[in-house]
This record gives structure tokens, sequence and C-alpha cells, in this order.
RNA sequence: GGUGGGAUGGCGGAGCGGCUGAACGCGCCGGUCUUGAAAACCGGUUUCGGGCUCGUCCCGAACGUGGGUUCGAAUCCCACUCCCACCGCCA
């Protein structure tokens, strides 16, 4: 949600954000359309009312008792009596008639604004890159472990050709992707022995070292959410379509499946004004993650790529409404995933997300890729060129969310209550990182080895298969 | 699924037609006292909207949300949303 103040004050900058993110720019002047009919009408309305409370404090106590006097009143008394009091009613009543107009408009006026507001994107920031796709992303570094050469081949460094993540699992019986299919339909998988020891050690390493390594609050917040929290946190309703909403054929409670940790926890203090001292909240979740994948029909159908349901440890950070400091905490969210991929000994790289693969909510947007030997083009010798597939997505909204969410903090200085800003980044999002993984820790033989970070979480094991 | 109770400021909690933007307590801020602190005492401390002579300024609105009654509603009536408790069911 932006600042109706500063869309007023700067429309520019907002038509030319949407225009950037390939929304539809015309919302902007709709919504100041919107806002300035919705205002007008308040302002008329609150001087009327001002003028009737005015006058009811002039006359009213007047008119009281007079009534009282009426009741006891003779024959003659009272018809002077009952010609005063309808001379004093009748100012009132004019101007009550005028206000309920008034307040009709108002009624039908708001929710057509509110309806508008929720759509107006965030605007980015003047430092990220303006793109018309994905496509205009831009690197902004790399990194590999020593015993991977990223100028050369799979096989160049390694010996021999690389297996996909999915024949890999499958020979080791890791995962089951018929048996998926059979319970629940496409792009669903059953995880089994190492494989799925391998989803919770990962999962696992990476929730102990928010915890331990970085001080951020171990949360499990519910996965299953009202509304209001996926509108807060503004999944809606640009993303309704990728939400699954859980109803009966008798009854609706409301109800959805998170599509992500973030909801949770940045709901967790909606409708809230926190303590100034308390900032900046740091939080951690690992939870199942639910998503339709609508939109997305043919794209990614084989692997553990693009599911429906995984899980993910995610971090968030709430702090106090100050650029630098969104920034500072931005660049060490990150800094938090690269010291887990490199512990991890993974390849990847940083992708400075351009204007058009922005998402409504967010100023700016940094992915993090891993290399995928399986991914990319297929050669003239069958194997694939292997690429960087998105496994990590870092967010700075500033204070788009906060204000949906209505969460702030009192700011001792100024004494008045302003939004918190918001950034979330994934930490580890399993099984889609257990391609990189399996891919890159495969042998020639088609056994995987563990990595060594993930060892104590696998009992030891060394080597699956 | 059934039956009750409730929703008031940062928090707790009064008020139950005009004197209430709202008692009282806690918290917080400032002051007095003190070498300093605590205690005590005194004062202050909501949010939102609008205006311009942008000032620690003026005006207005708001007691879950929306409507109604009334000259006047936190207070009465209706609907909705949410919360709580108990019973049933399930674990």
């Amino acid at each position: 949600m932006i600042d109706l103040k500063d869309l007023r004050e700067n429309p520019d900058k907002y038509r030319d954000g949407m225009a950037a993110k390939n929304y539809n720019a015309d919302l902007v002047d709709e919504l100041l359309d919107a806002d300035k009919a919705l205002r007008a009408v308040i302002h008329e309305r609150e001087q009327l009312t001002a003028e009737k409370n005015k006058l009811s404090k002039e006359v009213g106590q007047q008119i009281g008792q007079l009534s009282k006097q009426l009741k006891a009143a003779g024959d003659d008394e009272k018809a002077r009596l009952q010609t005063q009091i309808a001379e004093l009613k009748a100012r009132p009543e004019a101007i009550k008639a005028r206000e309920q107009e008034l307040a009709d408009k108002v009624a039908e006026l708001t929710p057509k604004r509110d309806e508008v507001w929720v759509l107006v994107a965030q605007p980015p920031d003047p430092d990220v890159p303006r793109g018309r796709s994905a496509a205009d992303n831009v690197e902004l570094r790399t990194w590999n472990p020593s015993w991977f050469d990223a100028g050369k081949s799979f096989a160049e460094n390694k010996g021999f050709d690389p297996k996909s993540h999915v024949d890999l699992m499958q020979a080791l019986d890791l995962v089951d992707f018929d048996r998926g299919t059979k319970l629940s339909g496409a792009r669903s998988y059953v995880l089994k022995r190492d494989g799925m020891r391998l989803h919770n050690a990962i999962l696992r390493f990476a929730f102990d070292t928010m915890i331990n390594d970085h001080g951020f609050v171990p949360v499990s917040a519910p996965p299953l959410v009202r509304e209001r929290v996926l509108v807060g946190t503004a999944f809606f309703p640009h993303g309704k379509d990728d939400v699954y909403h859980i109803a009966n054929p008798t009854s609706d409670d409301g109800l959805y499946l998170t599509g992500t940790g973030e909801a949770g926890l940045m709901a967790l203090h909606m409708d809230e004004i926190v303590d100034v001292e308390s900032l900046p909240l740091r939080y951690t979740t690992v939870s199942t993650c639910f998503r339709r994948e609508a939109g997305s029909a043919g794209k990614d159908t084989a692997g553990l790529y693009r599911i429906h349901q995984f899980d993910k440890v995610e971090q968030v950070v709430i702090c106090k409404a100050d650029e630098a400091e969104s920034r500072a905490w931005h660049k060490r969210m990150l800094g938090f995933v690269e010291l887990l991929l490199q512990a991890l000994e993974l390849p990847y790289r940083l992708l400075q997300c351009c204007t058009a693969d922005l998402g409504p909510k967010n100023a700016d947007m940094v992915d993090i890729e891993c290399w995928m030997p399986s991914r990319g083009e297929i050669g003239d010798d069958g194997v694939p060129s292997g690429a960087y597939g998105e496994t990590h997505s870092a967010s700075r909204l500033y204070d788009y969310q906060c204000r949906r969410l209505n969460l702030r903090y009192k700011d001792p200085e100024t004494k008045s209550t302003v939004y918190c800003h918001s950034l979330n980044n994934t930490v580890a999002a399993s099984p889609r990182i257990l391609i990189p993984i399996v891919e890159m820790y495969q042998n020639a033989d088609g056994s995987i080895t563990v990595p060594n970070a993930l060892r104590p979480y696998m009992n030891g094991v060394e080597k699956i298969g």
C-alpha cells in the first residue's frame, strides 16, 4: 500500500513505477481521481457535521428544556412552545438531510478508492536497473567452491557427464514421482529414505544457522491464515490465483494456505504498535509452502524444481523506517545465505532483478541462483549445459507491506507513529535446493556424497548409494 | 454443531443518552526533591483526516465495522466481523 500523501505530491513517481514494472500506469490516475473525489465529499460532510454539532450545543439543551415544559404546559402555552421547538429544530434537520446524502457517497466512494489503492505497486528504487523482462536482470557476482571451475563443463571438472537429480534420486529410491502424482496430481512427489533425510538435514541446518549464528528468533506460525493476512502481506489481490483456498462444500472458513513463511512471520505484529526498543525484529521459520503454480502450466514440469508444496526456512526483518538501515539489512540477509551456500560448497550467483521482475510490493529484489548441472540447453551429445536456477529471493519493501499490515512503532524523536520497514529472504527452500546438492555432489557411479555441513544432520552418513 | 459472555487509548479497565477524547491504574516522557538513582509528589502522554500564515499551529472526526433511533449516541436498536467461555464431537 502506498502513501496517498506522497502520491498526491509525486504522482509521476508512481506512474513511472507502474510502467517500469509493466503494470497498468492508468491505475495511478484512477487512484488520484478516486482519492480526490472521496476527499471532497468527506470535507463537505465534516463541515456539515461540525455545524450540526455546534448547533446541538447551542440549541439542543434548549430544546430539551422546552420539551419538558411542553409536557407540563397548559393549552395556551403548548402552541407557543411547539412553535418555538419547531423553529429551533429546523436548522439541524436541514443539515441532516444533506449530511445523509454525503454519508452515502462516502460509503460508495471509499471501497472504490481502496480497490484501486491496493493495486498500485510500490515504485522500484531508482538504482534498480530498468528492464522489460527477467532477461534484463543483472548478475552482481558469482561464487564457486575451490573444487569447481565455473569456466569449465561439469565433465571437465569431475571427469564424467552429469545425471539429473531426477535420474539420480529415482535410481537410489530417494524420490517417487509416480506415487506422488497418484496421491496429489501433477507436480507432486514423495521423498523417501535418505532423500527425506537430506531434505530434513538442509532445513535443520539452515534453521540452526539463522538462530545460532545470526540471532534470529525461531517461530512456528500458522500456514493456514485469514484473507486479511494475505492482503496485509500484499500477496492479495495480485497473487490470489496462486494460493490454495480451503473450503468445504457446505462451509467456507475463509482460510488460505500460505505460499511462504513470510506471510505468517510478517502478520505476527499486524495491527500493532511495537516497542521501538524491540526493533529490529528478526524472525525465522520453517514452514510448508503451498503454491498452485497457476500460470506456469507446462513450465518445469519434470523433477523437483516447480512443485505445489515444499518446505522453506525463511527470514524476515522488521526495522525502523530508515532507508539506510533497510538497505543494510538487505545486504546482511543476503550475506547469511551466501555463508550457507558456501558452507554447502554450492556454486551460485547474485542476480539483481530488474524493474520488470520485481512484483508489486518490492522496491528492490536480489535473487540468488544455484548452479544446476541438469538445466540449460541440451547439447548435441545429449548433455545439458547446466544453468543457474533460482533458489532464493531477497526483497526490500520499505513500508509498503507494513502500511497494509498496519504495523507501526512510535518514534521517540518525532513522537509520531510510523510504519516499519520490512524485508524478507529465503534461507533454504527444499526440495528445490536438493537439485544443486544432489547434482553437484553426484559421483561417477551414481552415488551422492553428503555435503560436510549436512552430515551431522544425517547421523554421520557420508555417501548415499 | 449448540448455548452464553464480550470488543473502549501503548496495556489493563470504568463509563451505559448531552457536563466524556473519554475516570482510575500501569507503562512512557518532563519536572520537583537527591551527590546520583529509587521512592514520593507535580505536569504531560490516542489516532486519523483536512487546512494554511507549515507552527512542537488551526479545524474536524473517531470508543470492533456498517446502518438505524434522536435536536444530540461510547452509551439505545439492528446487521456483520472478530474474540472468549461452557457443552457436544474429534485428537
